[in-house]
DNA sequence: ACGACGGATGGGATCGCTCTCGCGATCAGG
DNA sequence: CCTGATCGCGAGAGCGATCCCATCCGTCGT
């Protein structure tokens, strides 16, 4: 049941071994700065020779504090997105934690009753803190975690973006890019295949969208948008309702790349040449859109970045709501006809 | 720098209501059988009334178990596979854990330093157990864990697969059903683009492939067969390889989907049609594979019953090393020419 | 009817750490 | 040279659970 020898050594033997007293010892290993350099030099060899390794369960009862950070990654939109996001996001949260020697939690409710021992883990303490990931624009974590006095995150814009702190990638500043690029292609009709509308990076692609046809002096047009559901069928079939309104299309800036793809395939079925043709710029900058014919324009997220920038607000501590929003950066490839890589 | 309200409840509170000793509500709350009908009930009501939650660092401190098991993701193959399981295999693993009331702590460990920190802190037991993956073949993770008394399991098929407990999926047997299918559709020429032989899962997928071969009657060629990286322009590259060395060849089998995507597009440059001249199986059902021209055949592995089985078998306790192989199942598409969707 | 037995209960030690408090020593200022 | 502030240090009290052990009570056997 127990597994074989554990590490038993504990700071009473490390300071009986330095010649201290088990205070000095701890204030050693708390940084504390009142401790003369011999007994902290003494305190440091002792922890060296018997390989001392702190328990974290008794500091953490002692503290109050759990030196622990909570991912929560919710389902729903998490398969939505297909979440080849999420190691990038682990990877830079855990950057920034393990400077600070902070554990990452990983909580990943699946039904409700999930949620409500989430909720009610969170508020017991067991985490210092939460970083919350993928949840769709209406969900009620965040403003019940916030009336239980839960310290918390949120990656991408939440619902209500005043009440809390959250770091999002600059959606309309990429979709403006990515049309403008359109634009400055000398395409006319650009139309999109725009996310979900009930999702805050749905709506803020659409409105980049919108604000770069009119930066381009283009007449903006109703019937040149079309919703999908970020996959890969929904692109398809938005190309196709697209190309039967308005045949005279010459470009689409789709807000995933799925779905980018998905026209991608529809375009070749209703015989259009991309980029010739109609011209097309995704958005994710998906390991796919490497992979496609020709290879896809898109837009690339700073998703690691987004992981670092979040455990960095979380761990500061800060009372009022603040926000970071993370610029985004174009990849120009063969799809968007301008002469990139094919 | 404290939260605001933080649960305070303790079980001296809640035996306290319960007009018990503290002694007896801890006997309630683990399930302890000594304890009367009454008793108990008015502990649990207590418990709702106060809305009581265990603290976990107390608990952990008076019985020398955590309650946590640590998923440790290796970097250098965690990029190569371009983790989309992650998010898949983390999910089965929560499920199983979600019923214990177990915690996951996530570890991906960048550096070698940060290699050590882990060691020693699941040394520290700071964790109940460990599940390993994305090891590459010849990490010395699983051996220094094991010197050191730690429990863990191995997801993937590890350097010594005697010594540890591991789970995999049937790579072997994922190939040769692939192989087999490309066999059966009367391709006499089939040729494989393999992983990196350095990998276990690249090894067993071209064993697979082989046995296939001889089990069809065909004959082993050493020219059909060519390495690659798992990566998009790997899997290109390998197809004009082969296609230079053996340009009668009629079906392909690439042991990711990655590399499948690079082949076709290699195929299409060579001007070859697929299925028509040329059929293409790929590996991993990776969501890319519904999104090619034509649709790509591929082998789905079942990740989600990967981590289960994973958290099973750790959870288990078993001391002897135990395995664990589960099948894969092929998904028949339009790039083998069996007649699947388009 | 009485000691023995067994199950339910409470008392208290314990896990390993942090942190407040008070004590002696050092040091600077008057 | 005395005083008060400062500094390093040790003693000891918790933190909130578990769990051993002693106690108590009801029941049973003889």
């Amino acid at each position: 049941m127990k597994s074989a020898q554990r590490s038993k050594v504990t700071l009473e033997q490390v300071a009986e071994s330095a010649r201290v007293s088990r205070a000095t010892a701890s204030r050693v290993l708390t940084a504390n700065p009142r401790v003369s350099p011999e007994a902290r030099r003494a305190v440091e060899r002792a922890v060296r020779k018997l390989g001392y390794i702190p328990n974290h369960a008794a500091r953490a009862l002692a503290t109050g504090r759990s030196d622990a950070v909570a991912l929560v990654i919710s389902e729903p939109t998490n398969l939505l997105f297909g979440d080849p996001f999420i190691p990038r996001l682990v990877r830079g949260i855990g950057e920034v934690l393990a400077e600070r020697d902070i554990q990452l939690i990983l909580l990943a409710p699946q039904s409700t009753s999930d949620l409500e021992r989430l909720e009610r883990y969170l508020a017991a303490g067991h985490a210092d803190g939460a970083l919350l990931i993928s949840l769709d624009g209406s969900h009620p974590l965040p403003r019940r975690l916030a009336a239980r006095g839960v310290r918390f995150v949120v990656g991408g814009r939440p619902a209500e973006p005043d009440l809390f702190s959250y770091v999002d990638v600059d959606n309309v500043g990429g979709a403006f890019a990515a049309v403008s690029h359109l634009a400055s292609g000398q395409r006319r009709m650009i139309a999109t295949i725009s996310g979900p509308q009930g999702l805050p990076a749905g709506q803020d692609r659409l409105s980049g969208y919108r604000s770069a046809l009119e930066a381009a002096g283009l007449p903006l047009d109703g019937g040149l948008e079309e919703a999908a559901d970020f996959t890969h069928d929904g692109g398809a079939t938005a190309m196709r309702v697209l190309l039967g309104r308005r045949p005279g299309l010459d470009a689409v800036f789709a807000a995933s790349d799925l779905m980018a793809v998905g026209a991608l395939r529809a375009l070749a079925a209703a015989g259009r040449r991309v980029p010739e043709d109609v011209a097309v710029v995704g958005y994710d900058d998906d390991p796919l859109a490497a992979s496609t014919t020709p290879l896809l324009t898109s837009v690339r997220q700073p998703i690691e970045e987004m992981g670092r920038e979040m455990a960095r607000l979380l761990l500061d501590a800060i009372q009022t709501p603040r926000r970071v929003i993370l610029a985004t950066q174009l990849q120009v490839r063969a799809s968007s006809g301008s002469g990139g890589p094919t």
